[in-house]
RNA sequence: GCCGAGGUGGCGGAAUUGGAAGACGCGCAGGAUUCAGAGUCCUGUGGUUUAAAGCCGUGUGGGUUCGAAUCCCACCCUCGGCACCA
């Protein structure tokens, strides 16, 4: 029979909500703060997920656990309501967002409750409230204002299912980050904002970051800095010179060719009349193609242009070609070939008979065959700079090609803007007008919030524009500034754009002022700790760092970085080792395992299952040990009440509390919960024959109190405790008891363990000790004429005696 | 191809400042309770044809060391990310 954890939730969770705004409501200005953020989820409809509940219990373990260590504790929840997921789900059960969303809110607040997290509700946000979004759009506002907002006809990805534009950061592999469709290219007119404009800076203050090295890296690589040259070419027969990056300076002397992309102006210009037909035909054909479709294809494919540019170092001629292995949206557009130390250089000059020049080689004098070729080699075929090692020869030839004005340092970033429109009707509505006398006007603060209007027919269009062009009451207005008849700007703001700065928001969410108040700001940032998943790595957390970076550099806010330290959950698999989904049907549903189990079962298996980073199944079977493990605490319970022991007096159980404390203690703030439930078993097991005294079980009670909070505190009422125990102050742990006064010494021969023994602490002497060991029938019996070379006595731990062979 | 993380029983995983490999849990086997089952409790559980002892064992092969899952070198495999970025 399982203990009566329905009744026993039920109960707890009815007087947590009632006393919400007393125990778990973070006031301002009140000690030492520490602020526990999750990222917050989009209500779609599904419900929250076990994936939500790892993250959550998580974050709730160490808001419990800092609380009674006596921390002022931020730990707030909101919604992130606007965007693709509530409304594409809107869309399939035929509802209006709208009214859809608010449902779903209450469920999945109604779920967090289930499983007793300690949220701090009078701080609740949701991203679509005007009284929300008024500020996304006002800082949308002071970003056009800063000139960080630009307008641009462009090729975007177009996602053909959910009908709407896409950042780059939203496509993954060629698809839809939300839906998984194919991407098009589609020319559309976009509004933009310069993200570009902060590459270095997002890039640099990354160090300062305790994130995980994999985060820090997949943004490095997305900003992707790469430092290098710009250089001139001269062209035989035009005054045209072709510019091109390069950050391999030291295999200049091994360009053949140059490569334009097809997209590049000098193309047709500088086609010389025999092939002006090719270059034509070729330029059409690839052009067709965006870019994004042109890489997939396997075989390297150009076209000559007739014309030759002249080396700037040797003078020799070398041929221009155009391929669209080039990019024109990186760099020049524009590059040198070097088929001796580039694969795709390579691959080219293979397919049309190019000439390949090695410039790089051995260091001289040394064998070919122990060193590494590429990167950093030595020069060769390089004429004065033969020798160099590349290093060196970047800086020299730099230096030699500045001095004639043809080489100038360049850096260029793969990050590109951030394209901000979308065709989209569930989003914050963008707080420009266009006036036909005064182009492109924003609205004034105090027309803010410009509500998003109520319709009908809010499904995608498809066809560019947004559902809400067709609203022509909405849509038509006056000119903030000359008061003219002018249109509202009918696109809206990504889904991104209000998780930006929600957990600034948390921290003063009634302000009717001001976004939040500068004091509470600087009393509460930055975040201390942030959890979610690894998905955002280059989406929410790059857009968050920068759209924080925009309000440090307005001094609206009081750090650099949003988040100190940033933690992933871990994926967690069906119990067929797959990821979970419904059409496998291998989806586990947090709700039928609260029916099942309780809450206290889920929230602790989930932190039992493996370390709560790492990806991991779920096991039907695996939960059952967690659920008798709490049974057992609760049979226990009752046996401890009955024998009625006040005061701890067996050394031993002393000495294990005290140890769990200290274990516990650490594994929480270390994230390794797994640990942490692993040896609260042990003590356990360790009593489980023992009488313990009330003392040691309640230290015991708080401990679990993170982990199982409804069962803890139903047992500390249960032995007569009034006050709840959100009040308590968190167990310490007494080093006396701690200190072993017997250390077990392991011995070894030759590294080997052979025999062990016990020896008072006082008694670590290594010439009795040897005696002793040495004298042991089994020992003796294991080395018996073998001669002895050394004994090693080391760290209190183990002797290991070694023989001569 | 490049970058990052990782390979430990039948399974999830412990141990990573070099010092008893396999904690804890699941599963499995045997036993107790029971008319029976469920549940609970006890015992066992890396391999080595049976007990003890021994021997072998942390992806593979080498190395350093009194001692290696842990450090070094080479290789294999898995997972995640990026991918014509010059």
């Amino acid at each position: 029979m399982s203990y009566p954890f329905k009744k026993i939730e039920k109960k707890w969770q009815k007087v947590w909500a009632k006393n919400n705004y007393k125990i778990w409501h973070a006031k301002d200005f009140k000690g030492k703060k520490i602020y526990i953020l999750d990222m917050f989820p989009y209500p779609s409809g599904d419900g929250l997920h076990v994936g939500h509940v790892l993250g959550y219990t998580g974050t709730d373990i160490l808001s419990r656990y800092y609380r009674m260590k006596g921390y002022n504790v931020l730990h707030p929840m909101g919604w992130d309501a606007f965007g693709l997921p509530a409304e594409n789900y809107a869309i399939k059960m035929k509802k209006n967002p709208m009214t859809f969303v608010p449902k779903n809110i209450k469920r999945y607040k109604m779920q967090m409750n289930m499983i007793g997290l300690s949220y701090d509700w009078q701080r609740e946000i949701n991203t679509t409230d005007p009284e929300y979004y008024k500020w996304t759009q006002w800082m949308f506002l002071k970003m056009f204002e800063k000139g960080l907002v630009y307008e641009k006809l462009a090729p975007i990805n177009f996602c053909p299912s959910c009908k709407t534009g896409l950042a780059n950061e939203e496509v993954i592999g060629g698809r839809c980050e939300r839906c998984g469709s194919k991407t098009e290219t589609k020319y559309l007119n976009q509004w933009h904002i310069k993200i570009t404009a902060y590459a270095d800076r997002l890039l640099e203050d990354l160090e300062e970051l305790n994130w995980p090295e994999n985060v820090k890296e997949m943004q490095r690589n997305w900003i992707g800095k790469s430092e290098g040259y710009e250089i001139d070419f001269k062209i035989v027969g035009y005054d045209y010179k072709i510019t091109i990056f390069t950050t391999r300076l030291d295999t200049i002397f091994g360009v053949t060719f140059l490569v334009l992309a097809p997209e590049h102006p000098l193309c047709l210009k500088i086609a010389k009349e025999d092939y002006y037909f090719n270059v034509e035909n070729y330029i059409e054909n690839a052009l067709k193609k965006p870019e994004r479709e042109r890489k997939t294809e396997e075989e390297v494919t150009g076209v000559f242009t007739g014309s030759y540019a002249i080396h700037p170092l040797t003078g020799e001629k070398v041929p221009i070609w155009i391929s669209d292995y080039v990019l024109f949206t990186y760099g020049t557009g524009a590059i040198m070939g070097v088929p001796g130390h580039d694969s795709r250089d390579y691959d080219f000059a293979k397919k049309f008979s190019l000439k390949i020049i090695p410039v790089i080689g051995p260091e001289k004098g040394k064998e070919p065959e122990n060193l590494p070729y590429e990167e950093y080699g030595y020069l060769i075929n390089s004429f004065d700079y033969n020798d160099l090692d590349s290093k060196t020869a970047i800086q020299k030839i730099g230096e030699e090609l500045e001095k004639r004005g043809i080489a100038k340092k360049a850096i260029y970033y793969k990050l590109r803007d951030w394209i901000f429109s979308r065709q989209r009707y569930w989003g914050e509505p963008i707080p420009l007008v266009r006036c036909p006398k005064c182009g492109i006007v924003p609205l004034s603060e105090k027309d803010l919030p410009l509500k998003l209007p109520k319709v009908k027919n809010y499904e995608p269009t498809g066809t560019g524009e947004s559902p809400l062009k067709n609203i022509s009451k909405w849509v038509k207005t006056k000119c903030p500034k000359c008061k003219g008849p002018a249109e509202r700007e009918t696109h809206t703001m990504p889904q991104w754009a209000g998780s930006c700065w929600y957990y600034l928001r948390y921290i003063d969410p009634k302000n009717k002022k001001q976004f939040a108040d500068k004091k509470k700001l600087k009393y509460w940032l930055p975040v201390d700790i942030y959890v979610g998943g690894v998905e955002h790595a280059v989406l929410h957390l790059l857009y968050a760092r920068f759209w924080h970076k925009f309000l440090y550099d307005l001094g609206l806010v009081p750090t650099k970085e949003p988040f100190m330290k940033l933690v992933n959950q871990g994926l967690i698999l069906g119990p067929d080792h797959e990821k979970m989904s419904k059409s496998r049907g291998n989806v586990i549903i947090p709700d039928d395992i609260v029916k099942k189990y309780g809450a206290d079962t889920l929230r602790m298996y989930e932190m039992f299952m493996g370390p709560f980073e790492d990806v991991k199944p779920w096991d039907t079977q695996g939960i059952l040990g967690i659920h008798r493990f709490l049974n057992k605490i609760w049979i226990i319970s009752k046996k401890i009440k009955k024998d009625k022991i006040k005061k701890e007096k067996d050394n031993e159980i002393l000495t294990e509390i005290n140890k769990l404390i200290k274990k516990v203690s650490e594994d929480i703030e270390n994230f390794k919960f797994n640990t942490a439930i692993s040896s609260m078993m042990e003590f356990v097991n360790f009593i489980s024959d023992k009488k313990v005294s009330i003392e040691t079980w309640m230290k015991f009670v708080k401990l679990l109190f993170p982990f199982a909070p409804h069962l803890a505190q139903e047992i500390w009422s249960m032995f007569g405790n009034k006050k709840l125990l959100d009040y308590e102050k968190w167990p310490e742990y007494e080093e006396k008891y701690i200190k072993e006064k017997h250390i077990k010494l392991i011995i070894q021969i030759d590294g080997k363990k052979r025999d062990e023994i016990e020896i008072e602490e006082t008694a670590l002497d290594f010439d009795k000790i040897k005696n002793l060991v040495l004298n042991r029938e089994r020992i003796k019996k294991f080395i018996k004429d073998k001669k002895i070379d050394k004994i090693i006595f080391a760290q209190n731990k183990i002797i290991n005696i070694v023989t001569k062979s």
